[in-house]
DNA sequence: CCACTCCTACGAAACCTTTCGTAATCTAAT
DNA sequence: ATTAGATTACGAAAGGTTTCGTAGGAGTGG
């Protein structure tokens, strides 16, 4: 139990698992591919990355012909809330509505995601009756 | 211009900087106390992440007889955005209504702070307009 | 069969962060 | 004046991350 604890992805290590959750799987050429749509990157450093996550139990791989098929092996929801603990407790003392009036403040968040949270902060207050 | 791209404080140093939000301004003998209550520190270690700090421009500080005075250098709202930045393009593809969702689903927020939030919605909703 | 390409594995360099030991300086007290 | 305490500055070790070069195995076309 308790593998939420270890949760603690590096930079470039997130970059490839963001891929991970929008492909489901993908092999180490697909995934360099995307990155260097962004930024040139080498096809051994992508590689090594993935090896070094492999090892820490990041991602899953099966064995394909020679190469190998990737795929996370840690959910987005779980990898998300382990990110935002980390900076509530480091930059905001703990207050999520703190960091939830920075996030709306600054960003320009469309009419329909507004409606949507306020659904969601009406349902909140609902199940706390 | 641009200087809040830069913003890229370690753990170490943003647990210096909410110290230096709070106090406005302090020691090194002082930051290194109350951090000592949470953990056990070397003194040397507390200074010498403080004049990294200092190099890089994190902190200001004021010569004070034979010893240095601090303060932060950086507002705690411009950093707590651009740690939210990082997060939200890091990991929630850019979505800072699904920051937010996150955010509040999984934290005990009290009625009083919904409401707040709820407010500020409304604000936004209607600036829009 | 040979050369070429594709992939993996390994190791090392460069860089950053965290931690601390040591040395030097200055003040204050004996 | 000497010693003890406080404070700074410096440097270096240890650990982690990012990047890539090189070598080797395995399949493919000529």
């Amino acid at each position: 139990m308790d593998k939420k604890r270890n949760i603690k992805p590096t930079e470039s290590e997130l970059e490839i698992l963001q891929i991970l959750w929008e492909e489901e799987t993908a092999t180490v050429k697909e995934i360099n591919d995307i990155i260097n749509k962004r930024k040139p990157i080498g096809y051994t450093t992508t590689l090594k990355t993935i090896q070094i996550m492999f090892e820490k139990g990041l991602v899953k791989r099966e064995k394909v012909g020679r190469s190998h098929t990737y795929s996370a092996a840690i959910k987005k929801e779980e990898t998300q809330q382990a990110l935002i603990d980390k900076i509530l407790d480091s930059a905001f003392g703990g207050s999520a509505s703190n960091l939830v009036m920075q996030a709306l403040g600054n960003k320009k968040t469309s009419k329909q995601e507004l409606e949507e949270i306020k659904k969601m902060i009406e349902k909140l207050e609902r199940d706390s009756e």
